[in-house]
DNA sequence: TATTGTTATACTCTATAACTATA
DNA sequence: TATAGTTATAGAGTATAACAATA
């Protein structure tokens, strides 16, 4: 059987494993996001950091810091500012002024928005199951299992937050 | 133990298991990608798609048409032209003119080029080793043949190239 | 002084589509 | 007609850095 090729198919014998391991690991999710944002574009005309703020949103109903969701989302905090602004504009999200600091203002979802995200929400994860689906429980979490070993090593530590 | 944030985070208990194995998955993904990114920044002044596509051409001496390396890096045909025009400039890569079809060339490695890649090639596969090292022998193959499967789900299927 | 958020800017990466020159 | 490659364009995504307001 032929393989298709891609970016793994670079490699030559004399490659180390992890290579070939990294190579894999990045063209499976260059597959899997380039398909998702595809998805998102043309049935909801967004993106996947717009999407990605708004699930973020969701499941802190009081709302979230635009630090805190900077962090979470690992990107620099300018670009959840833009983000925010389109969002804004759109009445999917506001910004709450708190008292407490009047430097910094709590971003959560609008009813419109919640609305909104949660029809995007319901079909995204059934783009992922299919995706995933074909996929044995045991291969599951297998690669489950060894994706957290991965992340755990690889990331940044931080001191606690949750 | 505290979790440090990031995009897994914004799970909640009744997600699906599905969703949980992508953004670990996209998670782990961007990490590491973003580390080579700037590690290949600074300090080889180039970029993940210039390394990519002489990786590409490293394997294959007598060089690639345009059309094989879109292929094969997934990306559209005038991404291509742009990064080889860069890398020509800086006297990297060459397009050859073949006689066969006047339409084409193939573009390979000069002898700058092949020096040029092998420096590069032999840090970035230490930074590699670096990070996927400290996983077991175990988890690193479960986490290849995981990865095989999901990706030969994924992809669109060709009909047989190499 | 440090932090929160904003603004401005610049660059990489990418897709789309119109174009040319061959085949 | 179809294919190989080019060009032009637009937009996503991102980092950096200077800045204002507040802590």
């Amino acid at each position: 059987m032929q393989r298709t090729p891609d970016l793994e198919s670079r490699t030559v014998p004399e490659d180390h494993q992890d290579l070939r391991l990294w190579l894999r690991l990045l063209t499976c999710c260059n597959l899997i996001e380039g398909e998702i944002r595809s998805r998102l574009r043309t049935e909801f005309e967004t993106t996947l950091p717009r999407f990605d703020l708004m699930a973020q949103l969701l499941r802190v109903p009081g709302g979230m810091k635009m630090s805190e969701l900077s962090q979470h989302m690992m990107v620099t905090n300018g670009n959840i500012t833009g983000i925010t602004d389109q969002l804004e504009k759109e009445g999917l999200v506001e910004r709450v002024k708190v008292a407490s600091d009047r430097r910094s203002s709590l971003i959560r979802l609008t009813t419109k928005g919640k609305r909104t995200f949660k029809k995007m929400a319901k079909l995204h994860e059934e783009w992922i199951r299919s995706m995933f689906g074909g996929l044995s429980e045991q291969t599951r979490s297998a690669l489950f299992e060894a994706l957290g070993e991965l992340k755990a090593m690889t990331r940044p530590k931080l001191s606690g937050r949750s």
